[in-house]
DNA sequence: ATAATAAACAAACATTTGTTCGTCTAAGGA
DNA sequence: TCCTTAGACGAACAAATGTTTGTTTATTAT
């Protein structure tokens, strides 16, 4: 027990492990897990392609150290948001709007986790789902905290919301309405009624 | 230019271009376009690999074909749908739980055209994005034949219901809700207003 | 300065993949 | 019945892919 040094785990300062991750997180973003190579993340890292396995035992234990990355990120935008605004209306609003700026323009490694789904990969669909349920946790919560009409599932209400988010990186395009413009105007559907009153 | 006998194309009984189409469809839709490959497709059909080539000339002309059978379907239930209905929200109904139901129970087909999406395959991205439009077109114009409030754009009630609709492929599971509850709960949130009504 | 080792190199390996090609068989028209 | 050919076989190929292994470089702690 005496002189129980501890081990340095001693990590150079010339780390590239972060480069690695970045491009491992945009082209995974970009062009899906399947159809990127190990050559592919290795040419922009700037690295060789055996020189990944140093960092990481397998191109799916490199996905999860993204995935994990991105829950992180969209985890740390959401609470901000929620320290933003109080009312549980309020709340969402920021939620959503931190939500789509997330998974549309401001981060590969939360675009990740919309465009690559565990089930997408059997071996570690689970891994995958913990990591994703870190974040819909939170999501769920700030829905279920909204004063709803008896009528509307809260699941139902998180579903409708979060898939039309998530599938907007399908059709969304920088420069028409902005991430947060597209959260209101989701918002906005959804709280009042959409049908014209008659004259 | 007499007797200009005509050539027949003299098709056989056997054909087993269907089982073909029905195995690639099946696949694409459960597994992905990139995770299933030739011989996949070919034991569950019933034939060698090369023999596919017999019918079409590459793995991506196959998708195109199932996805044209897909769009087809979609179509098909949609012109049905509208003619049951008069009113543009019935009609919308009708359309939608058409629409959930194809691509969560009855045509893998129709899967494909939720899970393959033209970016993923650049080669052919134009080729899967006409195929699709013929089908969106529709739904934008069903959309567009609503009374909607001013403040409303039907492009983004498009987008919010048709996203939370494709999204659904990702956490529908058959037992519970089925297809067509699903579609009326999403249409009910967006036509009255979710808040509950206090005191 | 020197020893230990983090981090990357260089080169290959074993599979898997889409695809090709020559051959065989049986169905349908004449 | 004969001839054409739709339709499938059987076997291989070439390229791409994830991964492994032995070696080298250069940073850090002592």
């Amino acid at each position: 027990m005496a002189l129980a040094t501890k081990q340095t785990p001693a990590k150079r300062a010339n780390n590239r492990n972060d480069a690695l991750l970045d491009a491992a997180a945009h082209l995974f973003a970009s062009k899906g897990y399947r159809e990127t190579t190990m050559r592919d993340i290795a040419v922009i890292s700037g690295m060789l392609p055996g020189s990944i396995y140093y960092h990481y035992g397998s191109k799916a234990e490199l996905l999860l150290a993204v995935y994990e990355k991105g829950v992180d990120g969209l985890c740390i935008r959401f609470d901000a948001a929620m320290a933003d605004a109080e009312a549980p209306w309020s709340r969402l609003e920021a939620v959503l709007i931190a939500h789509f700026e997330t998974i549309l323009d401001q981060s590969d490694y939360a675009r990740v986790l919309i465009r690559v789904l565990p089930d997408h990969l059997p071996e570690i669909t689970t891994s995958l789902s913990q990591l994703r349920d870190a974040y819909e946790g939170r999501i769920a919560a700030a829905i279920e905290a909204l004063p709803l009409d008896p009528g509307v599932d809260s699941k139902m209400l998180r579903f409708l919301l979060l898939g039309a988010a998530n599938w907007s990186q399908t059709w969304y395009r920088p420069g028409a309405d902005s991430p947060a413009d597209i959260a209101r105007h989701f918002l906005a559907i959804v709280r009042q009624p959409v049908e014209a009153s008659d004259g």
